[in-house]
DNA sequence: ATCGTTGATCTGTGATCGCAGATTGCAGTG
DNA sequence: CACTGCAATCTGCGATCACAGATCAACGAT
């Protein structure tokens, strides 16, 4: 956790403890089942439980967390159903942000695009999982930003704090990132091509090999 | 404001005046713009400002209000551009969710279906706007809780969420709940027929023409 | 030694108070 | 009459306290 509480209040104080802890749970900081709690994070940030629980409320109410029924938070576990549901919006959401983002693709906005990618296929090559992770999110959601479409981008980002943690527990298996990579570089290339059809398709193969990994680890039931 | 602060808790009071808030705003209680504040929503319904405010505070992470400079919250006022957005992606998820729940369609479902189709059909042609929307909301919601998939749910309500205020402005148009009237009939062939495509196809008529009526009132200006 | 009970301590949730900006309206001055 | 300025009042936001339910550990009885 680090979080710098001393910063200068460019938004207000849920508002940044909900980005930080939207950040974490994306590029799974944390394990599915994890518990948190309003009080004790509050005395971890060095601030009041107020700003701490408004902001847990909301990722409730978006889904990554879930309240037990004995009043406590924790990670919400996901189940092979979940699975397929959200696989199947994410085909469709990050589908046609890929392919409008290609639309309307300049070279700037390529050439950006491109030097993530070349961030990433290192980190895929080291089996570096957080490292790998953090820059396998920032990519994906620098070419949904693309598309201009800020509410499409927020949609897939709550899909993403979903699976995040979920994600975290099975890659670090080297050839999930080996074979996510390749279909990376063939987003590259369709963008560069301007063929915006590929590009969907590309995304859309990516998501559905990971959910595939992800089921075969839910499946092994090792996050229970 | 119908809100019975003496009810027996069955959620959290904060969750309760989020439904129905949430409620309110989808079949468009409120107008494009229009102001609320957390104090006075409480006194209005008899609580303390602290559960109002984080039901407000989720609606705006939703995109449903917004937080003007002057620290005051107001219905989101959408552009032509959020309305292209928004319509883009209630196909993709409506349409989806429409042609899963037809897949899944059993006869008691039907009936159900079929039940508030009749309930919507002289509502459209009685011309009462309020009595229209929300039987046009229950029917399509319970079409889509039938798909089985209940964050696409979620993620739908929260489309109609952000141009519930403004479909609520354009709607008296008689000639707009007629047409639209037409499309549900299609729906309802559709689903007896069994055919899920059809059924989907449909369901992004109605939206599209929804949303050429809204873009047309939105270009008149009329709700600034 | 084992089982049952009880109290301390977690949890989320609601109420209340105070603070800092921003708006509004009324008063005073030119 | 027009304009300026100050004060009352609104806003969201954070801190703090209180309360009910649930968990858990320690203690006492059998």
């Amino acid at each position: 956790m680090t979080f710098k509480a001393t910063a200068l209040r460019r938004d207000s104080l849920q508002q940044q403890i909900y980005d930080h802890l939207r950040s974490d749970i994306m590029t799974g900081a944390f394990k599915p089942g994890e518990t948190l709690s309003s009080r004790s994070l509050a005395a971890e940030l060095g601030v009041s439980a107020m700003p701490v629980r408004e902001a847990l409320t909301r990722l409730t109410t978006e889904g990554a967390l879930e309240l037990t029924t004995s009043r406590t938070l924790r990670l919400r576990l996901l189940t092979p159903e979940d699975l397929d549901e959200i696989t199947a919006i994410r085909t469709d959401l990050e589908g046609r942000a890929a392919k409008r983002a290609a639309e309307q693709m300049t070279a700037e906005s390529l050439a950006r695009i491109s030097k993530l990618n070349d961030d990433l296929t290192p980190a895929a090559s080291s089996g570096n999982a957080d490292r790998y992770l953090k820059a396998n999110a920032t990519y994906h959601a620098e070419i949904y930003k693309i598309s201009g479409w800020p509410l499409l981008l927020s949609m897939i980002e709550r899909l993403w704090l979903i699976v995040g943690p979920s994600i975290r527990t099975c890659v670090p298996d080297r050839d999930h990132m080996a074979t996510s990579q390749g279909f990376h570089d063939a987003v590259m290339a369709a963008l560069t091509k301007g063929d915006a059809e590929a590009v969907r398709t590309a995304i859309i193969d990516d998501i559905q090999t990971a959910a595939k990994d992800i089921r075969a680890f839910l499946a092994s039931g090792q996050d229970h």
